[in-house]
RNA sequence: GGGCGCAUAACUCAGCGGUAGAGUGCGUCCUUCACACGGACGAAGUCGCAGGUUCAAUCCCUGCUGCGCCCACCA
């Protein structure tokens, strides 16, 4: 076809046909079309309303509309349910930050303002996400989408709020939470991050002992500390009761050297070591976790000397209005000056951050919103352990476990304004709470009062994204969608948010809807640099999945990974995290939606890490590449046949036989790689297929058929061929939905197919024909030919220079195939004339080489075209090696253990290629004779 | 302190109780009428180390080393 350019060019394919998806209603669920058909559901991992595509989202959205479209094709009522999570923390701080800009902070603005300004800003940049992943070929039904603060979705929030604070599953408790500074609000304990191995000291200072007993030596208590500022808010210094150290302190008192408090010495076996530091530690209850406990067991009083914001409060008197690290500096000055001091040594701690703000954690005592969890998670245990559902990779099942069974409550309260309100209501003249359904309560339900204020926090985030499969579809009423599409089918995402979203989804589903939210939990890795190092901002080894789609300069790259860095440093950072860009030039061609989709099939979803890399991205351009030439290449013969949609009734040409064997082969594998959740199985199986069988073996052997084959055969292999292609096309679809659309839509499709491609029907094994025989003929086809190649490449002859071979086969059935293809034989291999077919014999035409493939011997005129040496050296090598699997073999053999106790499968194998190696030693050896000869 | 994972060809990764596989890269040859984003042919691995189980171990078990991740309140 002229009008067909040589090179595929996917920027200019793809964009059309998303719309024309869109158009066509391709990607909606419930349908006429899918009228009575089974569901088939996901619900998508709501992406961030600040998000823009990164690769994990390019990589669990391509395995999600791969999986959804296989199931679409196979005739599903297929819904993959989308929508946008508002993201509480990080859209705030987006938009507070955009104010900051104008000089204004949301306090200024007020919050009804300020809740203005985000739902703005929502509607202007917050629908990015899904246009990007439309770019990457989303099939998910767009009309469905939600938004997890729509009305209807915050009514679900709020259902479930009230419910379980009825069922005294939510409660309020003044606790030792986790505090941000820097946005000012509790997280839970998820949310913070825990930072391994920062260098930090370990600082010494004495506590004076009041009414020391100067006579035994002991007038002070030197504790170890790693946040000298703390002490402010010390209430006790405690020692081991067993440290034979300190028993002459046991019951003293201790001088606070800043404060008029008493600190008493204290005996506590938990929290000492009496290995670490210096055996005494300070207590500070209100503002470490070990020392809350501590101070629970021995009734201490907890003292905050901290504000909201991180700066000393008035219990840190002369310090009080320092923020906490310089009080911490001045604190330690004024220990230095007092001549408290006592020194300090390096240490190597652990810090805890926020995970949105990096801040380090601040515990603080405050009241705060909880929500009971051992008793939802007790059901969700039992969910995975009876099977109902099921993780994969099974790996993780241990990982589920040990959090549901470790559970603890969970703070589900925020000290934002972005985010479900909490429907909760403080009574000024009674302090009770009335929890309502109702935005406005008129009076306190316990003392009826109107003097009501609303609770002014927002929930987590994560406590309206638990309710994603079945808020979504209209819970709590009782709508149609949820009664036929709850619960769902597969839930695909990434490992990292197993606890965060996975095991609290599965957790409400069970107690609101009674049943599984979902029967598979598929899990991914995540998406490493080329090198294994987690993409981060502040390495600049990020990859935009845009910029391989849409092709993009190195140094353009760099600028947005990095923008403080120098350009230069930048890039060799760059390169070092992707080394396989070095051979790449100034930066990535456009390889479009499709070599980036199999790329990220190409992996196993198994690994924890998937190093992406930006060659094999390249590779699979190159496979999108020989998918348009060979339907060009066939469509120069096929264009006029009128496919049945079946395969052809009997054929008789062994390549034909062959192909549908093949293809059948190949679509099994990929329903059931993509059944199983083995992706880069289901895609390599095609991959193989298409490029190896179809293109380098079929499409080669037609050739011949097409130049001067009979008419039948050339009916018949025309008919093959627009089959076969016609079906691979669709069985690569949800891999690569662009491409395949494209080209099936150029090629004769059987009558009544619908309009897309998408809504084709997914191959199954009967669109091609198993036939064993046909493979094991073929192999002795192949064989021929690549042991003629063989000979020619090894002796630099070229393919011009037609040499006269003779193919030798003990087996009558070999010889047959081999007479009967002896044309392909000739084309392929660029023989002087058929090929001579003969059984074997010690004969040999003068001037001959030989060379041994599989059960076929390939005799080769090599006169005049050979060096006798060269050749003498070629088959002693081969010889060689021979000979090696010989003697492995005949030890294996002759050890009785191995013959008594190997099955009898094994045994025969084993045999068998004892006998073809020696066969082949042999022949080697008669070849080595004739060298001789080679040169008169 | 617990738990999980990884270690296989130069690179990125599959795999499996029965003589090691793919893609990329590399070497040689070929512009043969789909594709040089191609074709043919080829080279390349002590399957991390040390033990054990087995007729047989890259695969199973134990220990070790290296790397990564998760959970956990050691000042």
């Amino acid at each position: 076809m002229e009008e067909l350019s040589t090179a595929y060019e996917p920027t200019q394919v793809e964009p059309r046909w998303y719309k024309y998806w869109l158009d066509l209603g391709v990607f909606k669920a419930g349908t006429e079309r899918s009228a009575g058909k089974p569901t088939y559901v996901i619900p998508m991992p709501p992406p961030n309303v600040t998000g823009s595509l990164h690769m994990g989202h390019a990589l669990g959205s391509t395995f999600q509309d791969v999986l959804i479209r296989h199931k679409r094709m196979q005739g599903y009522d297929a819904l993959w349910q989308p929508g946008i999570d508002h993201a509480g923390i990080s859209t705030q701080v987006v938009v507070e930050r955009l104010l900051k800009r104008e000089g204004k902070t949301r306090h200024e603005l007020g919050r009804e303002a300020f809740m203005k300004r985000v739902w703005e800003w929502k509607e202007q940049s917050g629908g990015r996400i899904s246009q990007q992943l439309q770019i990457i070929g989303c099939s998910a039904d767009w009309e469905r989408s939600r938004f997890t603060m729509d009305a209807e979705y915050s009514e679900a929030v709020r259902e479930c709020f009230v419910r379980l604070y009825e069922e005294g599953l939510i409660y309020r408790a003044t606790r030792l939470v986790n505090w941000d500074v820097e946005s000012q609000t509790v997280l839970s304990d998820l949310e913070v991050e825990i930072e391994e191995n920062v260098q930090g000291e370990l600082y010494e200072f004495a506590y004076q002992v009041i009414d020391a007993d100067a006579a035994a030596g002991a007038t002070e208590l030197v504790v170890a500390t790693t946040r000298p500022e703390t002490m402010l808010g010390d209430t006790a210094v405690a020692v081991h009761p067993d440290d034979p150290r300190y028993t002459h302190l046991h019951g003293k008192k201790l001088k606070h050297p800043f404060l008029s408090r008493e600190v008493p010495v204290i005996t506590d076996a938990v929290l000492v070591d009496m290995a670490f530091g210096t055996g005494a530690v300070k207590v500070t209850p209100a503002h470490d976790f070990n020392d809350f406990a501590t101070g629970k067991r021995h009734g201490l009083e907890e003292i905050n000397i901290f504000n909201l914001d991180g700066t000393m409060n008035a219990q840190g008197g002369e310090f009080a209005g320092l923020e906490r690290f310089k009080a911490r500096k001045a604190v330690k000055k004024r220990l230095a000056e007092l001549g408290l001091e006592r020194g300090s040594k390096p240490h190597k701690m652990t810090l805890p951050r926020s995970q949105r703000t990096a801040s380090i954690v601040e515990p603080m005592i405050s009241t705060q919103w909880f929500m009971k969890m051992a008793p939802l998670a007790e059901p969700a245990l039992q969910a995975v352990r009876d099977g109902r559902i099921q993780i994969v990779p099974e790996e993780w099942v241990k990982t589920y476990e040990y959090w549901l069974t470790n559970i603890q409550d969970w703070c589900i309260s925020r000290q934002l304004w972005w985010g479900h309100q909490i429907p909760a209501f403080h009574c000024q003249d009674c302090a009770h709470v009335t929890v309502s359904r109702q935005d406005k309560v008129d009076a306190c339900e316990k003392c009826g009062s109107q003097k009501l204020v609303r609770d002014p926090d927002v929930l987590d985030t994560w406590f309206s994204s638990q309710l994603w499969p079945f808020a979504t579809l209209g819970w709590p009423k009782k709508t149609p969608e949820l009664a036929r599409y709850y619960p769902a089918s597969d839930m695909e995402t990434g490992y990292d948010i197993i606890f965060f979203w996975v095991a609290r989804m599965i957790m409400m589903g069970l107690h609101f809807m009674g049943d599984v939210p979902f029967k598979r939990v598929l899990l991914h890795g995540m998406v490493v640099d080329e090198t294994g190092d987690k993409m981060s901002k502040v390495k600049g080894n990020t990859l935009d999945p845009l910029d391989l789609i849409h092709g993009a300069a190195f140094e353009d790259m760099v600028k947005k990974a990095l923008p403080d860095a120098p350009l230069a440093e930048a890039l060799t950072k760059f390169k070092k995290s992707y080394p396989s860009t070095a051979q790449m030039g100034k930066g990535f061609s456009a390889y479009g939606t499709d070599a980036l989709r199999m790329t990220l099939c190409s992996y196993s979803p198994q690994a924890k890490r998937i190093a992406l890399s930006p060659a094999r991205v390249d590779g699979y351009r190159k496979f999108c590449n020989k998918i348009y030439n060979a339907t060009r290449f066939s469509l120069t013969y096929i264009k006029d046949e009128k496919p049945t949609g079946k395969p052809p009734e009997s054929p008789k040409l062994l390549i034909n036989r062959w192909l549908l064997s093949r293809l059948s082969a190949a679509v099994t594998a990929s329903t059931a790689g993509i059944e199983e959740y083995r992706l880069d199985d289901g895609g390599k199986a095609l991959y193989a297929f298409f490029w190896d069988e179809l293109c380098n073996w079929f499409v080669e052997l037609s050739k011949p058929i097409f130049i001067d084959g009979s008419a039948e055969a050339q009916a018949e292999t025309r008919a093959t061929l627009a089959h076969s292609l016609e079906v691979v096309l669709r069985a690569l679809h949800p891999y690569m939905p662009f491409i395949t659309e494209e080209l099936w839509q150029l090629i004769p499709k059987p009558v009544g197919v619908p309009a897309s491609i998408a809504l084709a029907s997914y191959p199954t094994a009967a669109d091609g024909r198993p036939d064993a025989e046909a493979d094991r003929q073929m192999k002795w086809l192949t064989d021929a030919i690549s042991g003629a190649r063989a000979v020619r490449a090894e002796h630099g002859i070229a393919f011009a220079n037609r040499l006269s071979v003779e193919l030798r086969s003990a087996d009558p059935a070999a010889r047959q195939v081999l007479s009967d293809n002896s044309r392909m034989i000739q084309f392929l291999a660029s023989t002087d004339g058929a090929p001579v077919v003969a059984e074997p014999s010690a004969s040999r035409p003068r001037g001959s080489t030989l060379n041994v493939a599989g059960d076929v011997e390939v005799l080769v005129m090599l006169k005049g075209h050979i060096d006798p040496a060269k050749e003498k050296e070629r088959l002693e090598q081969r010889i060689k090696r021979v000979a090696k699997d010989v003697d492995v073999m005949e030890k294996r053999l002759a050890n009785q253990n191995f013959v008594a106790n190997a099955p009898p499968e094994v045994l025969t194998e084993a045999r068998a290629q004892l006998e073809s190696l020696k066969q082949q030693n042999q022949r080697l050896h008669e070849g080595l004779e004739l060298v001789k000869e080679l040169s008169e």
